[in-house]
DNA sequence: CCTAAAAATGTTAGCGCTGTCATTTGGAGA
DNA sequence: TCTCCAAATGACAGCGCTAACATTTTTAGG
């Protein structure tokens, strides 16, 4: 109960901050009264938790999450990897997916992998030296070393933005493939016959743009103009992109973007070469980001729910943190063809 | 030199993950050893070092920086606070700032603000409990509560996006009552005449607003239509901020917005009811964000130099970090008037 | 008023790592 | 061969906190 001969006045090293210790001195109590106060306040008598907290407010007491997170082997901390903070097809899921995490009590660290698969090992390395506890990955393609790390790493993982029968642990997002189905037989539907697309060349994109171009064939289509352009997007791009097949001589019939984005790229290009949208050229996005809905002429695109996505993969990872079974290892969020007015 | 009698297997409590004490004994040396050859490589001798990492790869080891960053004082982590993770506008600059923070080996740890003044206090509180070596800030302006919390966590902190004559210690931005005057001046110089405002809520838009507004009042004109937006902002709302001018009788002069998303939602609603711009209708945005050059016709603005304020940020909290003084606690990046083609 | 059970609080022993010495090793020079 | 010094390595004591168990206090029931 006694503390040892005044040290407050002689740390070991380096200033001393204030301390648990300091906290439990002044409150009477030992230094556990004082942690459980913080941390289950419900096992800590009235009277004593309202001492322990004037004593914490009166000495500025700011917990030490390093030293917490050591002794109990939980740090609060969940790991985020996305492709890029800059990208808000990601960072609107994010948004979401932190909130609901928030209220559970845990942080998000964020990670970027970069779109080139640049060592997303090395990324996940540093990450896991954090050690949080439970992990986001964007995508579902990860290599040897990667997948090596995280089970040995054994937390929780939920991987998203795509669909595989065989994830880590929990997978929420959709298929890429049915996508570009779903988009290349709406347009044949819509009486197109003749096709452009302008893509990124990250995978999923490439896996949409494929499979849009494999289901156009089973319609008969197969001459389609592509152009790729380098991953992230932006608005430069998809204008660049649709001059090089305008250029060429696409007059006529549905474009078909990989991201939002390069669509209203697209669409800016058309209009300033006096292109009438619809009419002469049709064009279609992804995402169904913000700015969809309020291009002129309104974009049509492939709606995701992201919000979704950030609180399914929230409430898999909270599940799978509590230790308890989760009913659906693959979440297939779906999407949904959105019809404005640039088809 | 002897390890306790087989402890290996029987745990104190949890599953035991690699420790350095494992490589140690693999490597044939003591912790300390395999702790320099991790963190001061070079006072190792080389064939030590090589057992080392040998035994590193052999074990899967993966460091545990919340125990090392409890040993050393030294998280190796810095927070960042922004408003918001889904305005490019922040992120483009953190991207930069992480990339020099990261290649000095330290991570970041991005907390949202929120643009409310939501309680900035339980964030920092939240994130000075991971005890990170130093703190970025966006904008100047903090509850007195927060300075007493970063002042006690005796950490380096940076403000960025603005100005103050009295930083906490470190800032990093530009003036926003300049840009008004600037973008007042230039306009005025250019011969209009009619004016008005699409604005976010937020202070510093609110900043802008107000300086353009007295710069033109001192230039005779004061009959001005403003229309305020709630931030966060994104095209729809410059597409109603827009349309309220309009329908209220706004019919020629110069429109101006605080962000060039807001200026993109005023280009379109324009265009949706057949106004040209600029003859009729001339444009101003703010940030010269990468779509801006891009828009058709191709958006005015103000250029802030985003990567900049980054990479600076980053140089200043690195030199704080390591104990040195910095030349200059007040670092104007400065602003740039970009002229294209809808003023 | 006594006893047993429940509630509240405390003691102890680490969590995995690094700073600070202390010790050992290997040359270089006399 | 011996001394001295720098380089390399190690022992030890915490960093600030919490799990697990131990002890004390309170409450309920007879």
């Amino acid at each position: 109960m006694k503390d040892k001969p005044d040290e407050r006045t002689s740390p070991v090293r380096g200033i001393r901050s204030v301390t648990l210790e300091d906290v439990a001195r002044l409150a009477g109590v030992s230094t556990i009264t004082v942690s459980r106060s913080l941390n289950h306040p419900e096992k800590v008598a009235a009277a004593t938790l309202e001492r322990v907290n004037k004593a914490i407010s009166q000495t500025g007491y700011v917990p030490n999450l390093l030293a917490g997170g050591l002794a109990s082997r939980r740090s609060r901390l969940i790991a985020v990897i996305i492709p890029s903070i800059t990208n808000l097809v990601y960072t609107e899921t994010i948004q979401y997916f932190s909130e609901r995490l928030k209220s559970a009590g845990y942080q998000v660290l964020l990670g970027e992998s970069g779109y080139p698969q640049t060592s997303e090992q090395s990324l996940i390395s540093a990450i896991l030296s954090r050690r949080p506890d439970g992990i986001l990955l964007t995508g579902v393609t990860h290599s040897p070393d990667c997948r090596r790390l995280l089970l040995a790493a054994d937390i929780p993982v939920v991987e998203t933005w795509d669909l595989t029968p065989t994830p880590l642990d929990v997978v929420v997002g959709f298929s890429h493939v049915r996508v570009g189905e779903a988009v290349a037989d709406h347009l044949v539907e819509k009486g197109y016959r003749r096709f452009g697309t302008v893509s990124a060349d990250d995978r999923r994109a490439q896996v949409r743009e494929q499979s849009l171009i494999a289901r156009l064939a089973s319609h008969g289509i197969t001459d389609i103009s592509r152009s790729t352009v380098p991953a992230p997007t932006d608005m430069h791009l998809g204008r660049t992109g649709a001059a090089r097949l305008l250029d060429a001589g696409f007059r006529e019939g549905a474009l078909v973007c990989s991201s939002d984005t390069l669509a209203q790229g697209v669409l800016v290009e058309a209009q300033s070469r006096g292109i009438s949208i619809p009419r002469d050229l049709a064009i279609f996005g992804f995402g169904d980001q913000r700015f969809a809905a309020d291009t002129f002429p309104a974009l049509s695109t492939v709606r995701v729910d992201r919000p979704r996505i950030g609180e399914l993969a929230a409430e898999a990872l909270l599940k799978r943190i509590a230790g308890e079974e989760v009913s659906e290892h693959v979440i297939d969020v779906g999407f949904e063809i959105v019809e404005r007015a640039t088809t």
